[in-house]
DNA sequence: CAGCATCCCCAATGATACTG
DNA sequence: CAGTATCATTGGGGATGCTG
C-alpha cells in the first residue's frame, strides 16, 4: 500500500516525464480546464440535469454570454458534455454531461470537500502571515 | 448513501450560495491556486520532502525565478508550505510541505489519475470534434 | 544562494452590439 | 432562443538586471 508521500512521487514523476516527453502534459492539460472560470462551474451545474442555454445562463448570472457559448463548445469539444439540437421554433439547445464529464464529479469532488473543509485554516494562516508584515 | 449527482448537487448549492454570500467563495478561492501554472507542480515537488530554494528550480527549470519566489510565497501565505532559513553562509532557505499542504495531496491525487486515465478519451474526442468542421 | 525590482507582452475575459 | 462578431481591458507570467 502506498503511503501519501510515495503516491505523489509517483504522480509527480509522471507529471515530469510528460512535461519532458514531446507534446503537452495531461495533468497540465485537465489542470488548464479546472482552473479556468467557468469550466468546473457548469460542470457542476449540469451535474444537476440537462440544461438548455438560457436556463444554464440564469444559474450562472455572472457568466457573459460570450464565455459561456465559448466555456460550452470547449468542454464539448472534449466530450464532457453532449449539445442536443431540438428543431423548434425559436430553437431549443440542450446540453448535458456525458458518461465523461459525470466521471469528473467524482474526483472533483474530493477537492471541492478539501477545500471546504480546508478553508478555515487557509484563511487564519493568510490572517496570520498578513499579520507578520 | 449519496450518488454522484446528489452529491454534486450539494457542492453546488454550497457554491453558489458562498458565491451569493459576502466574501468570495472557498472552491473558487482554492480553485484558483489549483488552476495556476505552478502551485500544484511546487506542491507536488515538495511531496517528495524539503528542497531548498534552488533545490526547487532545478527540479521545476521551466519555472522563472520570479514565480518561484511569488508561487512559494503565496503557498506560505496560506499555510500550505513553511519556510525555514538557515544562518549559514551564503544563506539557505527550506521549503517544506506542513501538514496542511501535505492534505491536499491525497484529493489532488484523484484529479490526477482522473486526468491520466480520461487524457486518450478527451483527446479523442478533440479529434472527432475537430473533424467534424 | 536566495531573492527583489522593472519593464513588457499577450491570452483570457468582459462589454456591447448584432442575427438566424 | 441561442448564439456570432468586434473592441477594450487586465493581470498573469516571462526576461533581464541588480543585491545582501
Amino acid at each position: 500500500m502506498l503511503d501519501g508521500v510515495e503516491t505523489a512521487q509517483i504522480y509527480i514523476e509522471r507529471w515530469a516525464a510528460a512535461a519532458g516527453a514531446t507534446g503537452p502534459c495531461p495533468v497540465r492539460d485537465v489542470l488548464d480546464k479546472i482552473g479556468d472560470k467557468w469550466s468546473m462551474l457548469l460542470v457542476m451545474t449540469l451535474a444537476g440535469g440537462p440544461k438548455r442555454f438560457n436556463e444554464l445562463h440564469r444559474a450562472v448570472p455572472d457568466i457573459s454570454q460570450k464565455m459561456l457559448t465559448q466555456t460550452l463548445r470547449d468542454l464539448q469539444r472534449d466530450g464532457l458534455v453532449s449539445r442536443h439540437v431540438f428543431d423548434t421554433k425559436p430553437p431549443s439547445v440542450e446540453y448535458r454531461l456525458t458518461r465523461l464529464g459525470h466521471s469528473l464529479i467524482v474526483p472533483f469532488g474530493h477537492l471541492i470537500e478539501w477545500a471546504n473543509g480546508s478553508i478555515r485554516r487557509i484563511e487564519a494562516a493568510r490572517k496570520d502571515f498578513d499579520a507578520a508584515r
